[in-house]
DNA sequence: AAATTTCCTTACTTAGTAGTAAGTAAGTAT
DNA sequence: ATACTTACTTACTACTAAGTAAGGAAATTT
């Protein structure tokens, strides 16, 4: 019984978008499929095409909504202080890696060049928007570095936890202590 | 007119695995198929198979022969002082980005769970070796780091040209020149 | 009650993928 | 001259991918 039409549609779609944001970040966008997906909600690959006809559109959402929730974390951490902003974001990082996932600039920067158009349009927003918003947060707060230390620390965060995909989360504590050390 | 057996043979394989190589930079291991390069080498996809029976043999050979080569360049930088090393090393980023390239781990390490298992070996290994050098160049030299930075460095260096491939050659010059302010 | 919309399934096409098996022309060794 | 190897091509299998078109059951609207 849903309380309003298009609720099992929106129930649906959302599921196929949270699995496919996992797998972008388990595999890549080139290496996962309709089928991963349909598998794990018990339908078949054909019904994705209804809600994300092309695969284009579904990795276009799965940025859109990247964009959208690092925008409400913006809004919700901005009463904090600099500092505490900057921990939270690095608390992201430390999810990933519990979840064996690596955060989508990670996952897509590197396929950039095998992503279609609106994807790569999306993923230079995203990239934008995040380096902008470390920016501000080094410029705001009392920092050993300034604001074009901004992507130093994205591409330090982004790479920590792709190293360590491969050595283990040793090389991730490490290289998170080290920046910690050098920023605050 | 060959000098002994097997020379064409051998320039055959080393056109391909170079080939790949170029392929595995720019598109990743997952995007790029046995027709990619044998348009290029106007052979058919099938003789590859001659020189490489499956794709994970070829990936192998890709990342043996950039242990070797990594391993070479170590053999002919040690009489050099261990900034210079360093430099040389940042340099070769430098040369990846010119190229349109991004470095072999930083290609590999994100589809880690997606690649044949004698790849994950091999690229275990690789990352293994070059953190590893890292850690003596920052060790043997005076710099404003220990060798715990090793990773960070790794790190930054791996990400400043995934990130310029989306955001342009300003990120990389600005990662490259906070990391050598933070080193020397 | 009838008509319409929603959300899927079935069955399919098209286009690629890695990989294989058989054959062949040219060169090499005996 | 014969046997064998090298370096491929041709033609194929088996599979997987994204995507499509038609249809149908169930819910919702009229």
């Amino acid at each position: 019984m849903r309380p309003n039409p298009g609720d099992a549609h929106l129930d649906t779609r959302t599921k196929i978008l949270s699995l496919a944001d996992d797998l972008v970040r388990k595999k890549g966008f080139n290496a996962f499929s309709y089928k991963d997906i349909s598998d794990s909600l018990a339908i078949k690959p054909a019904a994705i095409h209804y809600y994300f006809p092309t695969k284009e559109d579904l990795g276009v959402a799965i940025l859109r909504q990247e964009i959208e929730r690092f925008e409400r974390n913006g809004e919700r951490w901005q009463h904090e202080s600099p500092v505490t902003q900057l921990q939270n974001l690095i608390g992201l990082f430390r999810v990933y890696w519990d979840r064996g996932q690596i955060c989508l600039m990670g996952s897509l920067c590197p396929d950039k060049n095998t992503l279609p158009e609106k994807m790569q349009v999306q993923l230079e927003k995203l990239c934008g928007l995040i380096l902008d918003w470390v920016a501000d947060i080094l410029e705001q707060g009392t920092f050993k570095q300034g604001k074009e230390f901004a992507p130093v620390i994205m591409a330090t965060l982004m790479s920590s936890v792709i190293l360590a995909r491969v050595q283990g989360a040793g090389v991730f504590n490490t290289i998170i202590a080290q920046l910690q050390k050098d920023l605050i």
